[in-house]
DNA sequence: TACTCCATGCAA
DNA sequence: TGCATGGAGTAA
């Protein structure tokens, strides 16, 4: 009889010796194991089980002795489909990750199996004398005598506060005492919120710090544990000592639940497309018949009724008995969101979002697989959902970041609906009012259909935009943040019962502490970045790394008076409070929306009239959608535009043209005052005027003049680790030999290297970070090289204490 | 001669 | 990453 082998993913593997392992499929298995399905197999020289995904199947004639043997199945049916087992080193080749990192994308986080130890009691140990062992090795017998199930490392460290690799345990192994198994286990828990609550009659010692905790909690009532945090500055430690002590309890809530079917239907879009938007639906339900897969950009202005066309081609996809899956960007799945789909759809909807539970997660997951669910929606990862017989993609505000994974595998959600687009002859839909330069140029060149909205629906009318010069406008009484001219658009607007929109890209109160002695900057320790002075907390945050301490008015090295500067949300907040202390003013940012719930409760009341003025970050410039709101103010509107990136040109244009569509969505007309201290500067004027055409036109000849892309692609490699010194040789070293590679062994190939220099935030979280970036052709020929630079590289021990990662059209070269 | 420590290399 | 292997060094 043949043999049967297969070919598996293995988890826990690095890059460097990551590759299709093939072990062979024992007789008894032959019927359970088939690809997609998970299974446990001994791997490396100490045989320890991993988990690891069956990605192909094949038969041998002789046995080959290093081969190893499958040891059990973990799934009755396959968990990945041939297009996802494609699609898995279709990703290795092209985000440089390990073929299990791509599965871990596919298959829901709830299912996944984690490989435990597990302790016990050697079956043929009798020696239960005291004096032979020490307190701790004893105390270990104690507790797994009296375990018949064993007790696994975690629940060892819980009960005895030791280590898994603790002499004591090691010795006991070794004699052969204790014994040690692995084997995979379920993880499953639930994604919630932790909260936690002062006992007020609580008597009993505590630290200064667990003091400080306590008095803020009894001040404030029921916290979620990470405000808690934030306001007094403990580590999580500290909060769950008070708990211990009982003078806090901590318990859980659910942080997401699907609208009520009833809830959706207030939420119903309008039943009629105008007439334009009808013609557009009908062009695309057209390309979408076709027999061919093809991609398509709808462009359309804000207010334009983006949402109503793509539902109209929903539907008719729907009909047409195929899946769908609808992607938005992190900020814009909200319940809201949801609800418009629920009102449309009903119960065909799975929702995909990071904010569920594991169990729900898995819920909607088998509701997609098994076809119960017929449309999907959720952030990036949802691309990655197991719809069968999938008809159409929808990638709405196709520019944002968020679609592109900052952490390995480095996917862009746009490429993976691509692949899977080609591999259902399906059809994507990408959507926005300002897309990324990349997309509207391979519309524009015909590469992808084009489709465009020009007119805002219904009444509405395009905002009156002026741009407010800061350098010659008066200040309103003093206040650095809000110009006169703002100032009185604020105040009409309040007069006439209206709401505003500010937007300042900030957050805390003070950006910048500096010595007015020696001009030393307030700086993280672990970052090289200044940090932001918290009014609310009264401490100093980096918001980088979360590091947070109290403030202090001294300069630390040399005793001399701090002088804060730069305004931030919370600066702004206070400004209008006291320019306007008639008014209700609504702060929102990550800072006062730490749990979801908190961000629904404010946006609802805003929406419910109850503030008049809402100040923010970006979370309030995109998507947001409130009839009464007639005035939107960018309180600065210059940080993004003189960075190096890049794509700054086209984050500030994006962002200013979404947040000035955030006015005049109902009867009443719009108006939107940009400050700006660098009035000239062509893109503020291009995004007041809402001119994305002309924009584009701007942009792409400054990429095409640089070569960046659509004109190249980037590949940036990144080099991160403790010692600067060690990071900046490691990526000389590479950067010397990909210069020699390249020149010596493909001459011919297009590639333009950029010298090897320190990341614009050099130091991040205590590590130091390096970054070479190279204009290359993405082909298979240059992908192959990179990969073989990258394990070379990885295997010389002087860089072993620097880790290396390639990451392909990066979002930002910074 | 026996044993520990660490650098090295490999994983099917 | 994590484990086995073996050579160097050390103590007896």
């Amino acid at each position: 009889m043949n043999l049967l082998l297969a070919q598996l993913a293995v988890e826990n593997t690095t890059y460097r010796f990551d590759k299709p392992f093939t072990y062979i499929v024992p007789e008894a298995l032959r019927a359970a194991v088939c690809p997609g399905v998970r299974v446990t197999v001994p791997f490396g020289s100490g045989n320890r089980t991993r988990v690891a995904m069956v990605l192909a199947l094949q038969e041998a004639e002789q046995p080959d002795s290093r081969l190893k043997a499958i040891l059990k199945t973990l799934d009755d049916e396959p968990l990945l489909s041939a297009e996802m087992l494609e699609l898995v080193p279709w990703m290795k080749s092209r985000y440089y990750c390990t073929l299990f990192e791509a599965v871990k994308l596919m298959i829901p986080a709830g299912i996944g199996y984690k490989i435990v130890n597990r302790y016990r009691i050697s079956a043929a140990f009798k020696d239960y004398d005291r004096t032979l062992y020490g307190d701790l090795e004893w105390q270990i017998i104690q507790q797994l005598s009296n375990a018949k199930q064993g007790m696994t490392g975690a629940q060892l460290m819980v009960k005895l506060g030791i280590d898994e690799k603790c002499d004591a345990l090691c010795g006991l192994l070794e004699k052969g005492i204790v014994i040690r198994e692995n084997a995979a286990s379920r993880n499953m828990g639930d994604a919630t919120s932790k909260m936690i609550c002062a006992v007020p009659d609580f008597s009993g010692t505590l630290s200064p710090k667990q003091q400080s905790a306590f008095d803020t909690l009894c001040d404030v009532g029921t916290v979620s544990v990470r405000e808690l945090s934030y306001f007094t500055g403990v580590s999580t430690a500290v909060i769950k000592a008070l708990a211990d002590k009982g003078a806090a309890e901590i318990f859980e809530v659910e942080r997401f639940r699907r609208p009520k079917l009833s809830a959706a239907e207030q939420n119903a879009l309008p039943k009629t497309l105008s007439p334009e938007q009808a013609r557009v639906a009908q062009e695309i339900l057209r390309e979408c018949d076709a027999p061919e897969p093809s991609v398509a950009l709808l462009y359309g202005i804000t207010g334009s009724g983006k949402t109503a066309v793509f539902m109209h081609v929903i539907r008719h996809v729907l009909d047409a008995g195929r899946g769908v899956i609808v992607t938005v960007p992190e900020i814009s799945l909200t319940p809201q969101t949801l609800a418009v789909f629920t009102a449309a759809f009903g119960d065909t909807v799975a929702v995909f979002h990071s904010g569920l539970s594991m169990g729900e997660r898995m819920d909607e997951w088998k509701r997609v697989r098994s076809g119960q669910a017929k449309i999907v929606v959720g952030t990036r990862s949802a691309v990655f959902a197991p719809m069968q017989n999938l008809g159409l993609i929808v990638m709405d505000e196709e520019q944002e970041s968020t679609y592109k994974s900052e952490s390995s595998p480095r996917y862009h959600a746009r490429e993976i609906a691509k692949f899977r687009t080609n591999y259902n002859r399906a059809y994507c839909l990408l959507c926005s009012a300002t897309p990324s330069v990349e997309s509207y140029y391979m519309a524009k060149s015909g590469k992808y259909q084009y489709h465009e909205l020009l007119n805002r629906y219904g009444e509405a009318i395009v905002p009156d935009v002026r741009l407010v010069d800061m350098n010659s406008e008066d200040l309103y009484r003093g206040k650095p943040l809000i110009s006169m001219a703002l100032a009185r658009a604020v105040s009409e607007n309040l007069e006439q019962g209206r709401q505003s929109i500010l937007l300042l890209n900030r957050r805390g109160y003070h950006t910048y502490a500096v010595c007015r002695d020696c001009k030393t900057v307030v700086s993280c320790p672990n970052c090289s970045i200044s940090l932001t002075y918290h009014a609310a907390n009264n401490r100093l945050m980096c918001h980088y790394c979360g590091h947070s301490e109290p403030a202090y008015a001294r300069c630390r090295s040399c005793g001399g008076e701090l002088t804060f500067s730069g305004g931030g949300t919370q600066k702004a907040e206070d400004q209008l409070r006291e320019a306007f202390p008639e008014a209700r003013i609504l702060r929102i940012d990550t800072d006062t929306t730490a749990n979801k719930y908190a961000l629904e409760k404010k946006l609802a009341a805003f929406s419910a009239g109850e503030y008049d003025i809402m100040v923010g970050t970006q979370m309030v410039a995109k998507g947001l959608d409130f009839e009464n709101v007639t005035l939107v103010g960018v309180l600065s509107a210059d940080q993004s535009l003189y960075s190096d990136d890049y794509r700054s040109n086209e984050r500030t244009f994006d962002l200013l043209t979404q947040v000035v569509g955030r006015a005049g969505r109902g009867r009443f007309r719009g108006t939107a005052l940009i400050q700006t201290h660098v009035p000239e500067n062509p893109y503020l004027h291009l995004a007041a005027r809402q001119d994305y055409a002309r924009f584009f036109e701007t942009e792409i000849r400054f990429r095409r003049a640089m070569l960046y892309p659509p004109f190249s692609d980037i590949l940036q490699i990144g080099f991160v680790g403790e010692k600067e010194e060690t990071v900046r040789l490691a990526a000389e070293e590479f950067s010397a030999r990909l210069c020699e590679t390249f020149s010596r062994d493909y001459p011919t190939l297009p590639i333009r290297l950029l010298r090897a220099s320190a990341a614009s935030v050099s130091r991040m979280g205590g590590k130091y970070r390096y970054k070479i970036i190279m204009k290359y052709k993405n082909t298979k020929q240059f992908r192959e090289i990179i990969a073989s630079l990258i394990i070379a590289f990885s295997a010389d021990k002087r860089f072993s204490a620097v880790t290396v990662y390639a990451d392909p059209n990066p979002d930002t070269i910074l």
